[in-house]
DNA sequence: AAGAAAGTTAAGCAACTACTTGACTATCAG
DNA sequence: CTGATAGTCAAGTAGTTGCTTAACTTTCTT
């Protein structure tokens, strides 16, 4: 969206999101979690083109999750996990804003209870 | 994709990472998270149609993060807090399989500087 | 030098997304 | 009954996504 990417810079929430949102991509940060890898023992494993596998690799590196660097011929990739928390935190404090109102729906109660 | 719905029957952390990648849909899990709202409240602060945000909502729907019920004339959404703690937990395995990674170096190098 | 290996670029395509406007259906209030 | 309120349905559209194949560049290996 134009607006979106003009009016609000495009969040890092946004990219970490999408990136997670494709199981290709999942699986292949479930493996980079194993440790680092190139681009042809990624994409082994995965029932696709290899210029498939550079394009989830280019989404999740935009996102922030994963890193690469070339020496020679092969490119390295490995995880990024400060982007995995920053998703991560912004489900917990979505969880402990739920969790909040459930001790405030308590509070609420046992004060009716009592009196 | 055809082949991603009916091989990989379009998992759930699909639709829930998907939902989540939206910075509006983000926005009405926050207001939803601090308590129920109509559809009309929760498309009053946002800079788009009524139609739009009924769409949003439905995404969320389909994601299972939202629940809504109608009675009279006014729906009324509500947060389903399991849906955010798939994701969560996703993140968070990913997490402890880094740190365990870590752990794991650690321990090689030790014994490396101990012989 | 010749070929294989690893990756990259580019173009193209079908499906999906995030909207829009306009018309319509219920429900509730006076 | 009439009108306003709350939501829904349908169609259309610009832009994005997830792939593909074909052609190319680098960097080893022999």
């Amino acid at each position: 969206m134009i607006v979106k990417d003009v009016v609000n810079q495009s969040k890092p929430l946004d990219k970490v999101f999408q990136a997670l949102a494709d199981g290709t991509r999942r699986d292949l940060v479930e493996r980079l979690i194993r440790g680092p890898a190139s681009v042809s023992e990624l994409a082994q494993p995965l029932a696709m083109s290899l210029p498939a596998v550079m394009q989830h690799l280019q989404v999740l590196e935009a996102s922030g999750l994963v890193r690469s660097e070339k020496t020679g011929r092969v490119r390295t990739c490995h995880i990024e996990p400060a982007a995995l928390r920053l998703a991560e935190a912004w489900l917990g404090e979505q969880r402990t804003g739920w969790e909040r109102g459930l001790d405030r729906l308590g509070d609420f109660l046992t004060e009716k209870t009592d009196e």
